[in-house]
DNA sequence: TTGAAAGCGCTAACAA
DNA sequence: TTGTTAGCGCTTTCAA
């Protein structure tokens, strides 16, 4: 790797900051540290320097000796070019990022998507470059449990751990939404309407725990639905609508739907329209994700399970720095509530 | 800053390894670094105890002595929280991150966007924690320019530099699509077509320069063009819809339109719709970007100018490393073509 | 309050 | 082909 444009070949040091300010290493050291033992006035003096000579501190040779790097790596997927035009995901980093930066750390994003990410974001991770990193969307026996693991390297990953026999993704800390409790929440909610007929669409349940859990909160509330109730979709808009559509084709009575994402259920909703039936007369709606953009601008708006992404982001964060934090690594499910609006 | 979890304490050094497998720091720091000088046997044992240790080379070691990251940071700013719902970023950043992978190095994305992020970014990046920066969204007199300049890192720039007095921006590289040889193409095409009156939607043009140079092509097309004929609007759907409802308020003979952005051009082709116009016959439009999801579903089709945004990250990304490049630093500006649809 | 000296883990001459 | 040695630029005892 060969860069056309030279880095600046002699950059000041701290030596040149104290021959020039004629003090020793340790006292410009001590200055550049805010450490409290240093004269006033030679501790001006050596700003004084400082900002003249441009000196900026060279960071590797500072994390050589503190093993610190003041820098937190967030590893996200970005499957199908999705994840950029995600809100959900959007505010998850807002908030990620604004509680490292109350802890003086410096976020910073890497992709793993191809194969051919996974050795150099390993070795990225695994090379000091960061003091801890926060993790998305794993893929289960993708290793890089166990490569944070092996490099000790502190990390809280975000999701519900899919394991896989042998894998020991419990060993470290998970924060996720409470998508069961919240699907619970949500068809509840018909249920206590009255509606005997639920039907629910759902995520990719063979592939995202998300969507798993939120069939399997759809199935605590009705363990006896029937089979032909359920009807699987993918998260779009699109699949949302087929999905609404396929359950219409075989049970055309039915008179609720808990429709596992807020972006199906906009989906699911222009289908029913379709069809002739009256939201929420006919048939009531719940989505679930709560984005804003979309709940209000349905027809009618939205009724569904609300996150606190910003806080889990916060949280995810917090976990890294706080020290009054679970002492074991833990799972942490963020709570969920409903929010009424006009679909159920 | 103190971690929660502990970093492990004692990682195996080079040291350690060469210890165990019986040769000298030099010939192990040879087998990692792939050097041709060691013979296969030992360079065999070594790679076995490295394993065996589950040894990592320490970066901040290694850059204290080579200089070299392998990491190039790509710095973005997020107003509005609209980047990442951004499909030309999207794009752009794709085309970034396979170009730095096929060089070996690894992006990094950092966020710019608070007041009290520039310190700390600017530490980061002078700090050596990346070999060089692709930048985007600087404000005039944000000093970043500067600070790049000062610490000597490599770097380039996105978008035509927004030139303030004083200002030296011209002292990097930059790479933009060609927004107003782009802009001429589109009013030639509705000139092509033998529309007399046409009209032009902008973008921000007293804040971006892509909206500035837009509207710059389209006068250099229609030097003539009335006042009237103008309407500035943000880049958003919405205000697109709106600024042509002004348009037509004023102007309800207007012919054609160039509008600044495909998403501004679905909301001025819906006021159209509504005012009884048809699209192309009563009034043509072109938009600008050619966004797939947006040129594809509009009705009709949207007449766009297409920009080659992967073909520009990769280029940005290339900039960096490709030592056949310019001498001095310079402006890149990549062409762009008009792809016929149904609106014009 | 300040300075001297050691050393963090690695690479890169230079010798052998 | 391998080993020895001298730093890279900083922090951190320990003494003064």
């Amino acid at each position: 790797m060969v860069l056309t444009q030279r880095p600046n070949p002699r950059r000041p040091t701290l030596q040149d900051v104290a021959r020039r300010s004629g003090v020793s290493k340790s006292t410009v050291s001590r200055v550049i540290n805010d450490e409290p033992k240093v004269r006033a006035e030679v501790a001006d003096r050596v700003r004084e320097v400082i900002s003249e000579l441009g000196y900026v501190p060279n960071q590797a040779a500072r994390q050589l000796v503190t093993h610190r790097t003041h820098a937190i790596a967030v590893v996200v997927t970005e499957p199908d070019n999705r994840l950029f035009l995600d809100p959900f995901f959007d505010c998850l980093l807002r908030g990620i990022r604004r509680e490292l930066a109350q802890h003086g750390a410096q976020a910073v994003l890497l992709f793993l998507d191809e194969a051919d990410d996974y050795p150099r974001v390993a070795d990225y991770l695994g090379g000091g470059h960061v003091d801890g990193a926060i993790v998305f969307s794993l893929r289960p026996g993708d290793g890089l449990h166990e490569m944070i693991d092996r490099i000790g390297l502190p990390a809280v990953f975000g999701g519900r751990p899919l394991l896989r026999d042998g894998d020991r993704a419990h060993r470290h800390a998970h924060v996720d939404g409470d998508n069961r409790g919240g699907a619970r929440q949500a068809v509840q909610h018909l249920v206590s309407l009255g509606r005997t007929r639920i039907a629910t669409v759902t995520g990719p349940y063979d592939q995202e725990t998300s969507a798993a859990d939120r069939l399997a909160g759809y199935r605590d509330v009705l363990p006896d639905a029937p089979p032909d109730l359920t009807e699987r979709a993918d998260y779009t808009r699109q699949a949302g609508a087929d999905a609404m559509a396929a359950l219409l084709g075989r049970r055309p009575d039915l008179d609720a739907a808990f429709v596992a994402s807020d972006l199906m259920a906009s989906g699911a909703l222009q289908t029913l329209r379709a069809h002739g039936r009256r939201v929420p007369e006919d048939v009531a709606v719940v989505g679930f994700d709560d984005l804003t953009g979309i709940t209000e601008s349905t027809d009618p708006p939205l009724t569904t399970i609300h996150q606190d992404v910003d806080g889990m982001g916060r949280l995810m964060a917090r976990l890294l720095f706080d020290a009054e934090r679970i002492k074991a690594p833990a799972t942490v499910v963020v709570p969920t509530r409903l929010v009424l609006r006009g679909s159920a």
